[in-house]
DNA sequence: ATTGACTTTTACAATTTGTTAACAAATTAC
DNA sequence: GTAATTTGTTAACAAATTGTAAAAGTCAAT
C-alpha cells in the first residue's frame, strides 16, 4: 500500500485531501504543519509527501529542505494558494517534484501523483505477467499457466518486488527493511529460506528465474 | 548532454523553446508535428520529449501513445493552450509526466524538466560504458559485447572505481580502505591478485586497460 | 487447548570467494 | 650490469556465503 503524508494546516482541506486519497486506494496520513510532519516522518516511511507552503511553526519550504538533507528521493508535491513564480522556482530548486495551486482539482492531483510515483517506481499495486506467470496484488493471486499457486504474504511480497524490477539486485537487508517490521529481529538468513521456497514454487515458470548474486543478494532474471 | 525533442507546429514558439533550452544547457531538436517527431525519434535517442497537443497530421495524444507502446520510460511533457481537465486526464492516463499550459513561463518549465530528469535518473542505477564494455551497479552486471562476464563483489567494486576515474592512479591502500573492512588484516598484495583477475576477465575489452603505476598502484587507461 | 498455517532458527553440506605464500618476471636503484 | 625491490601469477588453503531440510516458534481460528 502506497503511503502519502498530507501536510496542511487547513483542517477541512486536509481532511478532504486525505479522504480523496483514500478513495483512490492510497494510505493517507495527515499532519498539520512542518514540525508535525517531521514527527510523522520519523515514525513512518512515506512514499510521497503532499505539503502546503504557508503553515504555522514550519512552512513547506523549510520542511522540504529539511527532508532533502537526508532523503533525496521521496517525491514532494507543493500545494499552495501562491501561484507566484518565485515560490515555484524556490520549490523546484529545493528539489520538489511538482506544484499545484489551490483550489486544485483532486482528479488532476491524483493523476500527477500517479505520474510521479510511476516515475519514482513506487506503484500502487497492480498485476504483472512474465511468461506463463501472473501476479495480481489486489486479488493477491499468483498463477502459472492459469493454475493458481499458493503463496504466503511474505512470499508474495518478495516475489512481486523482485519481478517488479527484473535484473535489479536486492540485498537481504533492503528486502527485510521493506517487508519486515522495523523491530523484527529476524536473521537475514530468513530471506534465503524464502528464496528457496519461491524457487521451488516457481519452478514451472518459463519467463524468469531467481538468481543469487553472491555476496550481495538476489535478483529476478528474465529468460 | 541531455537531449530534448521539442514538438510544436507554431514555428515561433518552437524556436523560442529550442533556444531557451539551449541557453539552459540542453541539446534541443525541433519537430513540427507528431509524424515529424516519430521520424526524429527513430534517428536519435532523446532524454525527454516536450510536445504540443494540437498539431496537424498527428496530435500530441497520438504521439504520446505511439511512443509509450515501445518506450515506457522517456519522460513526456505536454504543453497546450487547452487548460481543460479532460485533456490533462487523457494525457496522464497515456503516461505523460507533466502538463504545462500556454503561455508558460520558460523558467518554470526548465525547473519542471530538471525535476523530472532528476527523478528519471534516480530510477536507473549508475551505469558505465567504455568501448564494448558495460557495467551496471543496480543490476550488478558487467558485459563485454553484450555477453555477461561474472565478477565477484570485490572485483566489481574495484573495476567500477577504476573505470569511474580513468587515468587516475589508486594506491593499494586507498582501494583497501574503501572496499575492505577497516579491521581487515589482508595484505595489500591481495589487490595485486584482483588486478590480475580483472585483467584476465576484461582481456576482451577494447576501450580500456588496467595499467600498473610502479611504486604507486593501478589505474585504468582508455585506449 | 489444539490444530494448522506460516515464520524463523538452526545445523550442516555445498559452493563460492578471499587470502596467502611461493616463485617468476619486471622494474628500479646503485 | 647486478642487486634490491616491486609486481605478476598460480595454486592451495582458509574463510565466508549460500542451499536446504528439519526443528522450533508464533499466532489466529476453531
Amino acid at each position: 500500500m502506497v503511503k502519502i503524508l498530507v501536510v496542511e494546516d487547513d483542517k477541512d482541506l486536509n481532511r478532504y485531501a486525505v479522504i480523496s486519497l483514500r478513495n483512490n486506494g492510497y494510505e493517507a496520513v495527515s499532519a498539520l504543519d512542518g514540525v508535525d510532519a517531521l514527527g510523522r516522518l520519523e515514525e513512518n516511511k512515506f512514499d510521497l509527501i503532499l505539503t502546503d507552503i504557508m503553515m504555522p511553526r514550519m512552512d513547506g519550504f523549510e520542511l522540504a529542505e529539511s527532508i532533502r538533507i537526508t532523503d533525496k528521493s521521496t517525491p514532494i508535491i507543493f500545494m499552495s494558494a501562491k501561484d507566484d513564480k518565485p515560490s515555484k522556482l524556490m520549490g523546484y530548486s529545493i528539489g520538489i517534484d511538482d506544484y499545484v495551486t489551490k483550489p486544485f482539482d483532486m482528479d488532476v492531483l491524483i493523476m500527477k501523483i500517479n505520474a510521479i510515483l510511476r516515475r519514482a517506481k513506487i506503484e500502487n499495486g497492480k498485476s504483472l505477467q512474465i511468461g506463463n506467470f501472473k501476479m495480481n496484488t489486489e486479488e493477491h493471486t499468483a498463477t502459472v499457466d492459469n493454475e493458481e499457486i499458493s503463496l504466503t504474504v511474505r512470499e508474495f511480497d518478495l516475489l512481486f518486488k523482485l519481478l517488479s524490477y527484473p535484473k535489479r539486485t536486492f540485498t537481504r537487508s533492503a528486502l527485510m527493511e521493506e517487508f519486515w517490521d522495523y523491530d523484527s529481529s529476524a536473521t537475514s538468513r530468513t530471506v534465503d529460506v524464502y528464496m528457496a521456497k519461491l524457487r521451488e514454487k516457481t519452478a514451472m515458470c518459463d519467463g524468469f528465474e531467481i538468481v543469487t548474486v553472491h555476496g550481495l543478494g538476489y535478483k529476478a532474471v528474465l529468460k
